[in-house]
DNA sequence: CGCAGTGTTCGTACGTTGTACGGTTTCCTT
DNA sequence: AAGGAAACCGTACAACGTACGAACACTGCG
């Protein structure tokens, strides 16, 4: 029962100015690029302190003078690709909320899937400025829209969570299955098709399972689905907006 | 250069009997009961091998003879949420397939709320028996549309990537954040938005950024939110049918 | 009834991780 | 030139997943 509370909450990492006093030989932009190359080549979990530091030719140690902990590293990642969603000024279409907000969409899901590992540690309750320069860009998009804040807002979190969810669907589908479903998969399905308990998942897939498979699996990852579902969404939203306004 | 692949694949859990020749002491249903037990309460980092192990009053390498990692662990507990996703018989409504996909829908939402852990921990590359009866489920909502078997694939996953955005999204801002933000966080959005590079997302806030937050928060938690987004998709998909239709 | 034999249990040990601690080096200031 | 702080990092520890193989207990056979 004695002292609860850590004594020193300290500021988060985007409040303390970087080490700079006597020049040091890193950067976080430096230390937060070499974790990002490693996560996109090696995979995420290639990311540790040491492998980091050993990239850098600097001890282990060392990095704990530009960041508190990994979880810090990791927003300097995750900064960074939320950097790379924004559309640069002059690259902005000119047009309609729904044309602007598709092409962030469209941007979104492109970045997100170079970065997969990404998706999996965005966090609202500890943001970055980039997600800051990444919203304000979508709100822009819809200024000229005569609705209340609140359902701008709305409006805003709804292509969002459809962005999020297709892209981490699409991330973690990917991932491993480079070109075909492994045999034990394979198996595993057909064992529990055989039951008659998925009659409308059979019909769905053919008489060939496997090549049946194969056809989801394709349709799963098509190029355009992304787009086709975004479409739906915007014409649902834009039906809704007529609705209010008469 | 020598023997490159690992010499036994094995089959995956599904496809292994459950050991029960010489009555064992524990199933994998009990694991799986104790590990999600204490990811509901202490959080999924809690769940370690020697934990779940602790919890069932077992040695910890007893649990290998029933899975043969923790990430299959870690499926059997998927399995077990994924399973309370499903309508029982007797409840689902009859109605049109909007409806029914709808109440499919707060239904999954609901559940997943419950075990924020487990969005993480999806995973198509690892399918689990009861994501089957899943989609079978959702399946059978649309049978009675006269769209190809693309279309209805298509349209199911459609959904399915919101409920996940939109869940993920929810469990991720709801951690931690148990009423009110940290002052951290509420120093960095200040400090941020002292910047003249973000007027509509100050416009939106108000003059009181503090408050501006909280509203803010409210919005996005808000009970109504998911409803009217899964409302607004749903609306879209049923115009790009009638489209075709005609 | 007793004795394999094997299905089940689990103690020990290893390699990997994040990071606390405190010493050493290096450079800037005065 | 000297002092001191900033920057660096070697060592060490706790927690993790799990390989290995010994110990145990039950079952079926004789």
């Amino acid at each position: 029962m004695a002292t609860e509370k850590p004594p020193e909450p300290e500021k988060m990492i985007w409040l303390r100015e970087e080490p700079s006093a006597r020049r040091p030989s890193h950067t976080r932009r430096e230390i937060a690029e070499a974790a990002l190359a490693i996560a996109d080549s090696e995979g995420f979990d290639a990311v540790s302190m040491r492998r980091v530091a050993q990239e850098l030719d600097a001890g282990t140690m060392t990095l704990y003078h530009y960041v508190r902990n990994k979880d810090e590293l990791i927003m300097l990642m995750v900064n960074a690709v939320v950097g790379e969603t924004l559309i640069p000024e002059e690259e902005l279409i000119e047009g309609s909320w729904r044309e602007q907000i598709r092409q962030i969409a469209l941007r979104r899901r492109e970045t997100y899937r170079r970065h997969r590992w990404a998706l999996e540690r965005f966090d609202y309750n500890q943001p970055v400025p980039n997600s800051l320069y990444s919203f304000e860009q979508s709100l822009r998009a819809c200024a000229s829209l005569d609705i209340s804040p609140a359902e701008k807002f709305e409006l805003v979190s709804l292509v969002d969570d459809y962005i999020f969810g297709y892209a981490l669907h699409e991330a973690r589908e990917i991932v491993e299955q480079q070109r075909g479903w492994t045999p034990e998969v394979v198996e595993f399905y057909e064992r529990q098709l055989e039951s008659e308990e998925h009659p409308e998942f059979r019909r769905l897939l053919g008489d060939d399972i496997e090549a049946g498979f194969v056809w989801a699996g394709e349709l799963f990852l098509d190029e355009g689905r992304f787009e086709r579902g975004l479409d739906r969404l915007l014409e649902g939203i834009e039906a809704g907006l007529e609705d209010d306004g008469r």
